[in-house]
RNA sequence: UCCUCGAUAGCUCAAUCGGCAGAGCAAGCGGCUGUUAACCGCAAGGUUGGAGGUUCGAGUCCUCCUCGAGGAGCCA
């Protein structure tokens, strides 16, 4: 009877049997007559034990010099064995035939010692084979799936917005202009204006796609080319906002911890923090943050991760990055922080009514100094209004014709918010930096590979 | 764009006051029946990012350039 073709994410099951494996050569240790020979095959990792009474001379001595990363054809009996490493460990293949479908070349670059990070940038097309690299993607697989899951099963319905478009939604200084047939274009940084037109058809819609940002942004949370999910709501005002954004956030995360635990162990997260996300998450009003930043920097309170003190903070002022990262030091979920300054926020945010320098919006910011994952406003409903903004914030009205029109006919109460997925994947993973949440990362000064 | 730091073997890093360019790992060869980033032995590996300057002598000091990292601002 020929063995079957199994993955290794289904070891378990075949303990005992003869299995047939398809994968690379990750790692070799030999011991003379003994070989280990770790093989990935995309769904896991395992110690194939080549010993050289069990498989015959010519194969022996293959598995002996095969140069790591080669791809091979293994068969062989499955022995749980609680020395084995790998993942998800405890189980190993004791060979008896290798054949050996290509022998790679001898000088792969990367190795089990430490590398620096452009090295491994600049061999990111490799580097994506290493099991933090694999863990991580595979976690990031997983949230996507549970951003898709819970919006589907919640009355969203996905309307995809264009990438080309021909006007800037938040400022003309971050966007990346390309030539549409001789007329410029920029590339979306965003899908919201579209997805406000939307809801009149579908009601609650979202949009979840890559969007791009010129910004001269160098830092661990910044990417030019980075995927946001943008639910955008018909008959929302704020408060509703919110609720929905805790119960989303809540069951990314949840849903992560339970189908990717061997990914998060894999990657040494501490979890604990994790556990905690469930609703309802506090609430903090911008006046109410600035008034906990100033009472903390009179008292010389300081943030890390380099201990520099916390600098106050003017009302009226965005926070900077130390502000977000000691407010959200004061809770243990994440943080809501809403009505920011109007002059701050983008030209569409409602006004608050009778306190019209504050809009009625709302940023989440993830705990373990990870930052804003979030942000979200009720958008204005009043096309007087929306008008007036547009003239105060310099943009002109021409382009944004259409999206004022909207107001005219059956114009309501809506909400929405973006939620950036490679910070979202960056703070359940624990991660120092972004540039490991998607497999080819665009940053500012690095287009390849 | 600004601030700080850096560039030496394929990789990660040393090199004292300016005085012979050196390790570990990887790759190569040999050995080993339980390795977990194995271990032991042998051999090999260099235009010290580029250009110029100071000096008897520069990896080291000076000037400019290139590339990279961390941070700021801005944002998700």
């Amino acid at each position: 009877m020929t063995p079957p073709i199994i993955r290794i994410e289904h070891i378990a099951r075949y303990e005992g049997q003869e299995v047939t494996l398809r994968g690379w050569l990750q790692l070799k240790t030999g011991k003379g007559k003994l070989q280990f020979l770790r093989v990935r095959d995309g769904t896991g990792i395992i110690q194939a034990v080549v010993f050289r009474g069990n498989i015959s001379e010519e194969e022996f001595e293959a598995a002996k010099r095969l140069p790591l990363e080669s791809s091979l054809i293994i068969t062989g009996i499955v022995k749980g064995d609680a020395r084995a490493p790998g993942v998800p460990g405890g189980y190993e293949l004791d060979v008896r035939h290798l054949q050996v479908v290509q022998e790679a070349a001898e000088d792969y670059p990367i190795g089990p010692k430490e590398h620096g990070v452009e090295f491994l940038m600049d061999n990111r097309h490799f580097w994506l084979r290493s099991n933090r690299q694999w863990a991580i993607l595979r976690v990031r697989a997983t949230i996507v799936k549970a951003i898709r899951d819970w919006l589907d099963d919640n009355g969203f319905i996905l309307v995809d917005t264009p990438i080309l478009t021909p006007a800037a939604a938040e400022g003309t200084t971050t966007l990346f202009q390309t030539d549409y047939h001789g007329t410029p274009a920029y590339l979306a940084q965003t899908g919201q204006l579209y997805n406000e037109a939307n809801i009149f058809a579908f009601g609650k819609v979202y949009c979840f796609g890559p969007t791009f940002r010129a910004e001269k942004s160098k830092t661990r949370r910044h990417l030019q080319e980075f995927w946001m999910v943008e639910p955008e709501i018909a008959w929302c005002k704020l408060e509703e906002l919110l609720e929905i954004e805790e119960q989303f956030v809540s069951y990314i995360v949840q849903t992560t911890l339970r189908e990717r635990a061997a990914e998060l162990k894999a990657l040494e997260r501490d979890t604990s923090h994790l556990e905690k996300v469930i609703p309802p998450f506090p609430r903090l009003s911008y006046d109410e943050a600035v008034a906990c930043i100033n009472e903390a920097a009179a008292r010389g309170v300081t943030v890390p991760p380099h201990d520099d003190p916390l600098p106050p903070l003017e009302w009226g002022n965005d926070f900077g990055a130390p502000h977000e990262t000691f407010i959200a030091s004061l809770f243990d979920k994440p943080v809501f922080v809403h009505h920011y300054p109007s002059a701050v926020k983008a030209f569409y945010m409602e006004p608050e009514p009778g306190r019209p320098e504050v809009c009625r919006s709302a940023d989440l910011l993830a705990p373990e100094g990870y930052g804003e994952i979030i942000g979200g406003s009720e958008r204005m409903s009043d096309p007087d209004v929306l008008l007036a903004a547009i003239d105060r914030h310099g943009l002109p009205r021409e382009p944004y014709r259409w999206y004022i029109d909207l107001r005219r006919y059956g114009s309501v109460p809506h909400s929405g918010f973006g939620l950036g997925v490679e910070r979202t994947v960056s703070w359940i993973c624990g991660l120092e930096h972004i540039r490991e949440t998607i497999a080819f990362p665009r940053m500012l000064g690095r287009l390849n590979p």
